[in-house]
DNA sequence: TTGACAGGTAAGCTATAGCTTACGTATTAT
DNA sequence: ATAATACGTAAGCTATAGCTTACCTGTCAA
């Protein structure tokens, strides 16, 4: 469409997006341990290092990772303040299955 | 490929893709006031109603939501259980974002 | 019983996610 | 200087998500 369109990085491909596919959230689970290389990350993975490349990608423009050089690696780290928006969503929904649990514990209590 | 491709619910998609796209959890959002009917639940939306029992089937496919009868209404109900993997796995990393909060209470506290 | 309502599903289309291979570009080692 | 390393990105392909319209079935109302 525009040049904006071209360079910018997509906004709209949320962080609920991005931790929809189980080998951007492998990654995330990776980085969460320590700043990791490309080569590194890409290891355990069958798929090829350019598609691991594009998956951090993907954690790039949603802002759940970050990069910076060190020699000649990447050194990608953890961004994990922005998975808050999802915690806070699915948060939300706890109280359906502790409700349950509050319920057995009384349960308990009253047929002991 | 076989007859159980066609006819079985595809259990490979996880609730991480279900609720991935906004309109499901918009879905998910409104079945956590109530059970309600297609209708009540398509009206939000600017898409057609088909659309919505499409978003309906992939929510119905990981067990987020269970139908019933009742007259000529489908009757939607949440089952957020479904959810507690989600949780599950986000969970792990406030401790990122609450460790800063914890230090933010730390100065805080020193620097009364 | 006939029509209106509620909703699932098939068919068909478009856009794009996700992968591959091939190539370009820094950086370091020799 | 040259080769090797560590990446990113472009090009191109395939599969499928997500939408639409059209149609079908099941239920209640007249």
């Amino acid at each position: 469409m525009n040049q904006i369109t071209k360079t910018s990085r997509q906004a709209d491909i949320d962080a609920f997006t991005a931790i929809a596919h189980p080998a951007r959230r492998q990654i995330l689970d990776l980085l969460a341990v320590g700043e990791s290389s490309v080569q590194n990350l890409a290891e355990p993975f069958e798929m090829s290092r350019p598609a691991v490349s594009q998956h951090l990608r993907v954690l790039l423009d949603v802002g759940l990772v970050e990069v910076r050089r060190s020699g000649r690696e990447q050194r990608y780290r953890l961004r994990a303040e922005r998975l808050e928006a999802v915690y806070d969503w699915v948060a939300h929904y706890t109280r359906f299955w502790e409700e349950k649990l509050d319920n057995l514990g009384k349960y308990l209590e009253e047929n002991e």
